[in-house]
DNA sequence: GCACTGTCCTGTTTGC
DNA sequence: TGCAAACAGGACAGTG
């Protein structure tokens, strides 16, 4: 699923083949994944207009249009938004929306599950989406500080694993980067998130600025559905130390990792390593 | 305000 | 072998 190393690397194998070029037409396959305007009035939104840049706030990828409307995607969990050359197929049995650019080339948004939404948000409705308008701080940015952390987790009753997945809490993070994270910082996934030491709000906060640099660094993580901007993988499955290696030796001590659930979600963690 | 649960959705895996 | 149930999980609505 991707998660904001994902795509951060999405935005950057996009943007080189899409800026400056113009939309000539858009097929929308399946509406129900347009959120926001209808249908209709998403398409009359974009359909004409070039696109000036790409940007990225957290889980969200925008697409900024030159008529100050953004383009807004959110992948959730199997969605894919991949640049096809002109007269290149693509590979996808599950095309929700196309889009046709001036060189003959496309952008295809793929999406198995079809939890994945689309926007078309001129500047002054962007905060109609709740889940960006109250995004927290994303990590390695200045305002994630481990004071911030700290004070954001004092009090909190919630797991420390739900907490790290609450978009408002910390933004951009997911299942996979956040039980890396428990495990660099040697946290076990069930502690209150309002429970931890100031020694381990540090270690905590060092360990998720560094699994999203790692992750970037890796071009993601590709388990089963994430593909980059070209439809190319990423290599950060390759260094993971608990997501999907339940049943494995840890790398540190060789204990098994463990799978358990927390607030609902499959969570992998070293019975050693994070001590509840 | 906070914490938790159910829902959406379909391909894959697991169990009988 | 074939079928049914369980599982995967991001965001949000609903509940207590």
């Amino acid at each position: 699923m991707p998660e904001m190393p994902e795509i951060e690397t999405i935005r950057r194998s996009l943007e080189p083949h899409i800026r400056g070029r113009k939309i000539e037409n858009v097929e929308v396959l399946l509406a129900r994944q347009i959120k926001w305007p209808e249908p209709e009035a998403f398409v009359a939104r974009i359909l004409q207009e070039d696109i000036v840049g790409l940007e990225r706030i957290g889980k969200y990828l925008l697409l900024q249009l030159s008529n100050q409307v953004s383009l807004i995607f959110h992948l959730r969990m199997t969605g894919q938004l991949v640049y096809v050359a002109a007269g290149a197929a693509d590979a996808s049995h599950h095309n929700r929306v196309i889009i046709y650019l001036d060189d003959g080339a496309r952008l295809v948004f793929s999406d198995t599950r079809t939890f994945g939404t689309l926007y078309a948000m001129h500047q002054d409705e962007l905060w109609r989406i709740r889940g960006m308008a109250e995004m927290g701080p994303e990590p390695l940015s200045e305002k994630f500080t481990a004071e911030y952390l700290a004070a954001a987790a004092a009090g909190r009753k919630t797991r420390i694993k739900s907490f790290l997945l609450d978009q408002s809490k910390v933004g951009g993070l997911g299942n996979i980067y956040v039980d890396e994270a428990l495990f660099l910082a040697g946290v076990h996934p069930m502690r209150l998130a309002g429970s931890l030491t100031g020694d381990e709000i540090q270690r905590l906060h060092e360990a998720v600025n560094r699994v999203i640099a790692d992750g970037i660094a890796d071009g993601g993580t590709t388990f089963r559905d994430y593909r980059d901007g070209n439809g190319g993988k990423g290599s950060h499955q390759d260094n993971l130390f608990v997501y999907g290696r339940d049943g494995e030796a840890c790398k540190r001590c060789g204990t098994l990792i463990a799978k358990t659930k927390v607030g609902g979600r499959g969570t992998r963690f070293c019975p050693s390593c994070q001590k509840i």
